[in-house]
DNA sequence: ACCCAGGGTCATA
DNA sequence: TATGACCATGGG
């Protein structure tokens, strides 16, 4: 096992003994997962709980009920996550593409790499949406990189000073962890997890689970 | 009143 | 390639 390797897991541990499985990713069904990933693109969750309470309130939390819904009808019932003409637009060019591969099961029963370049092709969906699909819908080894992850990485000192790529993260990540789809659930749950409760709501880092591990961390931050 | 959220797209240089 | 503007609601 490299250096990096056992470094990434020693940061998980630290990160699940201090905070706990997080139990991502929120959702009844595969569906609602990639209605929640595109949703909460730039939102908070809280927001968009809301946005899929609704559409669960009105029976359209569905391909064929977001199907059936009007632009603007849409746009209504998913007003709370904000950005919500854009947002309606993309899930209904989403819900295009479930209907056009059979359903649900039909698009995520595709290969891995096709079902990311498939999802990518649909306008309003981008590496971290994709990726968030094909981890917490489809259940496949993918690292999902986002913003958290690339500021915790630096601050750690692991993607050396140049700005990250969203690939080169996720390849860090990839090629020195176990291609373990729960793992990679539970880890990236629990970057975003850190980077809100800890990182932001001390700036000065006291009392860092990452401890010695963050450079940041101890006293003076 | 300001800043930010579990991003992505498009115009510009 | 690489910035910047834009999308819009809700909470701290």
């Amino acid at each position: 096992m490299s250096q990096i390797a056992g470094l990434l897991l020693e940061i998980y541990r630290r990160l699940l003994r201090a905070y706990g499985p997080q139990g991502w990713w929120p959702a009844d069904t595969p569906f609602e997962v990639m209605v929640g990933a595109l949703l909460t693109q730039a939102t908070a969750w809280r927001n968009v709980e809301r946005a899929i309470a609704r559409l669960k309130e009105a029976g359209a939390l569905s391909p064929k009920g977001i199907a059936a819904l009007s632009q603007r009808r849409l746009e209504e019932l998913i007003r709370p996550s904000g950005f919500f003409r854009q947002k309606a637009r993309r899930l209904k060019a989403l819900v295009e593409l479930v209907l056009n591969q059979g359903g649900v099961e039909g698009l995520l029963s595709l290969p891995p790499e096709e079902l990311r370049e498939t999802l990518l092709s649909v306008p309003g969906i981008g590496p971290e949406t994709a990726d968030s699909i094909l981890l917490y819908a489809a259940g496949h080894p993918v690292f999902v990189v986002d913003a958290y992850t690339i500021r915790i990485l630096t601050r750690l000192g692991l993607l050396g000073g140049e700005p990250a790529r969203y690939e080169e993260v996720q390849e860090l990540f990839e090629k020195n962890l176990p291609p373990d789809p729960q793992l990679y659930a539970e880890y990236h749950a629990l970057l975003v997890r850190h980077a809100k409760d800890h990182c932001r709501a001390r700036p000065r880092c006291g009392g860092c689970p990452l401890g010695e591990l963050c450079p940041a961390s101890g006293r003076g931050g």
